[in-house]
DNA sequence: AGCGTTAATTATCCTTTGTTAATTTTATTG
DNA sequence: CAATAAAATTAACAAAGGATAATTAACGCT
């Protein structure tokens, strides 16, 4: 199923696996293709499933009553997802995950791989470092939110992940950075007339 | 150094643990005390100590240029607290940790103990979870970011954290919510007259 | 290339928040 | 308990954001 340039690649993003560990984890594992547009994980679904990116970008979103969509997370390349809600909490998602480009991942059931991780003390500590830094990563966003204001909240953006911003319609970027996408044009406006001068 | 209720607190604490695991983190820990408005971890700090407050509260806050303070934390009894720059990121805290209530934690030292945990598969998937509830509560504080007004958001902490609210002053509760005090004012005056008509 | 759809911008108006400062209320402490 | 300090509220004004709708720009598709 895998070329050895993939199981290289995994060597590589799991730092301190052996092969063999790295071969346990990939027998359980499969590659799955979502086409852009396709939903990942519809509100409601209790799934166990944790994916690795190679290629594309996922936008979780929740749907609000009146139709509206607010964009909570992007997750791209070398990223994990996974609904946090079934992962971690045990609940149906309350959002829906989608693919905004032609994505790739790697993915398997952590339902199934949970007591292997649980008894592997490499696995383990390489899980418990992942965890960590989506920690550290969800933390600074809301600093982000306590102390920046929308409008340095968007440079910061800009400045951190430029390549992110141009994948990704405005309109999503503005509810992740919450606001509305015409005070997201607005703050666009100023910034543009404030660097010209 | 611990009575037996103690031992039996911490064996609830870390269930799944068996009397020797909980006994030979104990070992590591000690008891410290901290008077309101003491500093637990300054700003600059790099420490690795990582801390299970038994009583109090204390605030994480960062210090702005002009001298205002920003409340991006708090923590009290049952929750563990450590500086998040240091023991995930391996820098200096940018921010400061101090205590509002006279506080008495258990603390140990993370980077003595990691070690253990990584070796011990029940403390590694104990330890996992715990990280797991952190991230899943830090998401949640994005989610209220993203999806609420200040308003609703501080109808939220009223709702969740009844208690909490009344041992914090108001003006750290407002930078908590992304707000100014002022207008922490304003809203809880708009609440209080729309719920008396 | 042209048509139709979707996204982004702009305009208007209204609400909310930020800022600063004054005032009142609540805590603290000698 | 009175004096003092700190916190919370209020006021006044400016700046920014939300809502809605209209317009323009960009995109997708055959």
């Amino acid at each position: 199923m895998l070329t050895a340039e993939e199981i290289e690649f995994y060597l590589n993003v799991f730092k301190g696996l052996s092969l063999p560990d790295v071969m346990d984890l990939l027998k359980l594992a499969h590659t799955r293709h979502l086409p852009a547009q396709d939903v990942y994980i519809p509100s409601g679904a209790s799934t166990q499933k944790l994916a690795y990116i190679r290629k594309g970008l996922i936008r979780v979103y929740h749907l609000k009553e009146n139709g509206d969509e607010v964009t909570l997370m992007l997750r791209w390349e070398n990223q994990f997802i996974a609904s946090h809600d079934s992962i971690i909490l045990n609940k149906p998602s309350r959002f829906i995950y989608q693919a905004l480009e032609d994505t790739v991942m790697l993915e398997l059931d952590y339902s199934k791989v949970q007591h292997m991780l649980d008894h592997n003390p490499r696995l383990s500590s390489l899980r418990n470092t992942f965890t960590m830094h989506m920690l550290a990563e969800s933390l600074e966003r809301v600093e982000s939110f306590v102390l920046l204001s929308p409008e340095e909240r968007y440079l910061q953006l800009v400045h951190d992940k430029p390549n992110i911003i141009n994948r990704v319609p405005d309109k999503y970027l503005a509810t992740l950075l919450g606001i509305t996408p015409v005070s997201l044009s607005r703050i666009r406006k100023r910034i543009a007339s404030s660097s010209k001068r």
